[in-house]
DNA sequence: GTTAGTGCAAACCTTTTGCAGCTCT
DNA sequence: AGAGCTGCAAAAGGTTTGCACTAAC
């Protein structure tokens, strides 16, 4: 499992590798998805009944500080909430859907150009990187000029608002 | 003033023009360093008393949506808050040290080209693209090396936590 | 047995919303 | 005049903290 170098990170550090991280950890490593706290919070209950909200956001803390994940926001599509993923993989962009929510991941050389650049044009020591893009996916670019068409012979009111996420009330 | 061109961009959209927002306009665009809410709430009050934090939050909004302005969160030194710059210049990547918190701009053909790429590559139509690069400036780097030797004959509980940032109490 | 980690409740910071009154055009 | 905007109060959403108890090493 792709979580083992996380492990042995944490303890190096003398980080204690409790029932509730084996958990969490094996979440974020296994889900294909960029989870946020809470989506990781509600997998984590189904696995643990008792796991707490606030260990999903200790843990994520400790291993972003560790350098272990990646925080993202995803240009906010859905909410302020931060979303995670394993640093294990090749630095990628996310290209996000802003109509469509949907979010791919591109690899490419500009990436580790880009890195290289600045590195050497400030002397800077680069940690992390993150770069997200958002705009319309080919799909939603047709659906899109259908709209607006739609939109020129109807009454204009029709504009519809997108729907601050709900999350289930904390004592559920 | 270059907020002329946004202020067309307004009024096009049959959006009004008030005080408030030419203050918050105006402030946006002259302030060198990336403005969050709060501190664009406080310089906005400098120019009008009255003029309220919900104000700059919606003006804020209206500004992101109309593409006007962008919305960073610079790796999150500091706290959650979103900063904001205008859209006015060429496409940047923010390079932010996380000792200190300087932040750098960086303009390179690596950006147009990493977004081009992207449309190519899915077919995706760019509307905005936001990359941020964590890691340390030159001069941290040194003192940061130095840190190190240090700590390495000190007692290891001197780990100073990045204080929370406070603000004044809202009916401050 | 220590020390780090957990759960719970309550706080906290940032942002949004409902509504009555005000103001641009 | 009337749609659009503001201010105020209050709430919501997301995250952190204090503290007593528990569990990993």
């Amino acid at each position: 499992m792709a979580t083992e170098g996380i492990k042995d990170s944490l303890k190096e550090r003398g980080i204690r590798l409790t029932r509730q991280r084996q958990i969490l950890l094996d979440l974020i490593d296994k889900s294909g998805e960029h989870l946020d706290a809470e989506r990781l919070y509600q997998l984590a209950r189904q696995a643990d009944p008792k796991l707490n909200r606030v260990t999903v956001y200790r843990t994520l803390k400790l291993l972003k500080q560790g350098g272990l994940v990646d925080e993202l926001d995803l240009m906010h599509m859905g909410g302020d909430q931060h979303y995670y993923e394993t640093r294990m993989k090749q630095e990628h962009a996310h290209v996000i859907c802003l109509r469509c929510g949907k979010v791919e991941e591109f690899f490419g050389e500009p990436l580790q150009r880009l890195r290289r650049q600045v590195e050497d044009h400030f002397g800077f020591n680069v940690i992390l990187a993150r770069t997200e893009i958002g705009g319309y996916c080919s799909h939603c670019q047709r659906l899109r000029a259908r709209e607006m068409s739609e939109a020129a012979h109807l009454p204009p009111e029709e504009v519809i608002e997108k729907p601050r996420r709900k999350r289930a009330a904390h004592k559920g």
